[in-house]
DNA sequence: ATGAAAGCGCTAACAG
DNA sequence: CTGTTAGCGCTTTCAT
C-alpha cells in the first residue's frame, strides 16, 4: 500500500494525499475522500521513504554502557517517555563486554547511517572522546554525552558532580562525630577514584588519614554477586574484631553487604555502626540506609532538554550542565559510637 | 556523502561502488580503490534508502509495558545483545500510564511505517489481542509475544508458566509442614490471579483453605513504595499477635517488607516464620530469601528464537513455547514451627 | 487548490 | 566484471 495506490482510489494526485498526510493545503471535499480512504487500509505512509526526502528518520540513539541497575532504567525510561511524546522513535544501543570503545563505535556509524535525528551517550568510552570521535560526529549531528567530563567544552554534556555527592556524605558523617569510616569500592573506575579522594582528603584535613585497612576493594562491587562479597569481607574484618564506626559504600550493592555483615554479626545500626551507600537504589529503600541520590531522572530530563535544543538547530553553541547529587537520610546514620 | 560521489572519485560507476558495499563480484583493484574512497571519508551508505528498496530497515522493534526492575532490564539485555550480534538495532518503546492499548497502538503503527523487520511483544494489552490487531499485524510481519497466552494458538508467543512455579512453591512449603501461609499480592493482575488460585487450592487439598487474614493486598506492590507499605501492614498484623508459618510474596518487594517486618519485631527466620518471594531479584539476593526465578534471560534468548525463526521466512507457522520457572532456595524457609 | 514531474540515495536488472 | 538505467515511496517545486 502506498500513496500511488491512496491517490487512485480518492481519485485524486498523490501530490494531494502527501499533503493531507502533512496538512498542506487541500480542500475539505478531497480532504475528506482522501482521508476515508487512508482510513479504510489503515495506511501509513513508509517513513523510509519520508525520511530519504527529508534526511531524517524521527528516531533518536541512545548508547548506554550497560544497563544492570535501577539507574539505567529510569534515565532509559526518561528518554524514551520523552521520545514518543514528540513522536520519535528511539534506538537503544547497550555496550557490553570488552573493546567498548570498538563496539560504540560501531553503534555511533550504525545510528548515523540511518539518520537519526540526535544522539545521547550515556558514558562515553575515554578512546572515543579522547580521539575526537564524538567531537567529529558531534560536529554533524545533534549529539549529547552524559556523566562524561567534556575538557573541551565543546560538546553538549550533563555531569552529575559525584565528588560533591561525596562531599555531603563526609560533613554528615563528620559532623556525627565519625573520624574510622571504612570505603568500599570497585576496583577500576573514575567515579571510585574521585570519591576515594574526597574520603581520603576529607579525613586526612581532620588530622586522621585513614589507615590502610580502612580501603576494601570489591572485586565483583558492581555486580549483584557483590552483596555476598563484600558480606563475606567484612564479616572477616568484623570478626576479627575491627569494626569502624562508619562505612560508606560506593553503590548501594557494597552498602547492603555491609549491612547484612553487620546483621549477622549483630552489630547495632546505627547505634554502633553507621552505613551510607549510593545511588539511592530500591536496595537503599530496602535496607533502610542512608544513600547518595544522583537524580537520574533529572539527568535524563535534563539530556533531552539538550538535545531538543541542539535538534532545535537555531543556536549551534555546545552547553555544559552539572547536576548536583542529594544526599537522601534513612535510619542507618547516627552519632558515632565513642570508643 | 552518497555514493555518486564515492563512484566519481574511485572512477567508477555507483553499481560498482554498490557492489563493494554488498560483497558483490567486483574485480580486486577496483574493490581497493572504491574502499580506499570509502575509508578516506568514513563513508557509510545511507540505510534508509537502503530500507526503501528491500522493504526493511535492520531493525527490529521492542514494545515492553515498563521497565520498572531487573527483570525487564534482563529481558531487553538479552534481546539488543542478539540484535547487535546479527547486525540489527534495536527500537525500545515502553507503554506506560491509562491506555498502554491505545499506546500500544501507536507503537505498533510506528514500527511498521519503519519497516522494521520484526517486533516483540513483552505482555500485550490484553485489548489489542483479543480485537485481533495483534493476529493482524503478526499476518503481515514477524512477531512474537512475550507473557500473552495465545489461546487461537495462531501468533508465536513465550510464556512461562507461572502456576507451575507456583505449585513449586507451595509444595516445597507444604512438604516443610507449612499450612498457615499468608499470600502477598497487588490489586490487580492475572499473574497475581493465578498464583493465589494456587495457593487456594493447595491449601483447600491440604484440608486446611487459608482464612481471610491470611491474603494481604499490598496497592503499590508493584513500585519501590510497596516495600514500606507491605512491612507497615505486616508490622500491624504481627504486633496483634497474628504470626503465620510462612509467607509467600508475590514479588520480592512484597517479599522484602515481609522480611523487613519479621525482623522489626525480632522473629527469626526461618526458624519461626519462612519466607518466599517471586521474580528472584537482586532484592532475594540481598534478604537471602528463596525466590521464584522467571529466568527471564532464557525467555529474552527463547524470544529471539521464536522471532528469529520467524523472519527466516520459509516455515510460517507459529509456535508457542512455555517456559518454566525454578525455585531457588536460600536460607528463609525452614520447617515449620510447631504451634 | 491541484497535478506533473523531478529527485532523495541506493539496489537490481539488463546489457555489454 | 562493469556501466546504464529504472525504480523503491514519498515530498516538493513549478506550473496551471
Amino acid at each position: 500500500m502506498t500513496i500511488v495506490e491512496i491517490a487512485k482510489e480518492a481519485g485524486v494526485s498523490v501530490a494531494t494525499v502527501s499533503r493531507v498526510l502533512n496538512d498542506g493545503p487541500v480542500s475539505a471535499e478531497k480532504r475528506a475522500r482522501v482521508e476515508a480512504v487512508i482510513e479504510k487500509y489503515k495506511f501509513s505512509p513508509n517513513a523510509l521513504a519520508r525520511g530519504l526526502i527529508n534526511r531524517q528518520s524521527q528516531t533518536i540513539g541512545l548508547i548506554v554502557h550497560g544497563i544492570n541497575n535501577h539507574f539505567h532504567m529510569d534515565f532509559i525510561q526518561v528518554v524514551e517517555r520523552h521520545c514518543t511524546e514528540v513522536g520519535y522513535l528511539l534506538f537503544v544501543c547497550i555496550c557490553e563486554g570488552v573493546n567498548q570503545a570498538e563496539i560504540e563505535q560501531r553503534f555511533l556509524g550504525d545510528l548515523l547511517a540511518r539518520q537519526v535525528n540526535g544522539v545521547i551517550l550515556h558514558e562515553v568510552a575515554p578512546e572515543n572522546y579522547e580521539s575526537g570521535l564524538v567531537a567529529h560526529i558531534a560536529s554533524k549531528l545533534p549529539l549529547v554525552m552524559v556523566h562524561t567530563f567534556d575538557a573541551q567544552g565543546e560538546i553538549n554534556s550533563v555531569e552529575v558532580d559525584q565528588a560533591f555527592g561525596m562531599r555531603k556524605v563526609m560533613s554528615h558523617l563528620m559532623g556525627l562525630g565519625h573520624r574510622d569510616i571504612f570505603f568500599l569500592r570497585g576496583r577500576y573506575g573514575h567515579s571510585y577514584d574521585s570519591k576515594e579522594a574526597v574520603w581520603r582528603e576529607t579525613l586526612a584535613a581532620a588530622g586522621c588519614p585513614p589507615p590502610p585497612e580502612s580501603l576494601v576493594v570489591i572485586e565483583e562491587g558492581n555486580a549483584e554477586e557483590g552483596i555476598l562479597e563484600t558480606e563475606e569481607r567484612l564479616d572477616a574484618i568484623f570478626r576479627s574484631g575491627r569494626v569502624p564506626t562508619a562505612i560508606f559504600g560506593c553503590n548501594d550493592i557494597m552498602a547492603t553487604g555491609a549491612l547484612n555483615a553487620a546483621r549477622k554479626n549483630g552489630i547495632p545500626i546505627p547505634g554502633r555502626l553507621s552505613i551510607v551507600g549510593h545511588d539511592n537504589t530500591i536496595l537503599a529503600a530496602s535496607g533502610h540506609f542512608t544513600s547518595v541520590d544522583l537524580k537520574t531522572a533529572s539527568v535524563g530530563h535534563a539530556s533531552i532538554d539538550l538535545l531538543s535544543y541542539a535538534m532545535g538547530g537555531t543556536d549551534t553553541q555546545p552547553r555544559r550542565l552539572i547536576l548536583t547529587p542529594e544526599l537522601v537520610m534513612r535510619e542507618s546514620t547516627g552519632p558515632a559510637c565513642p570508643s
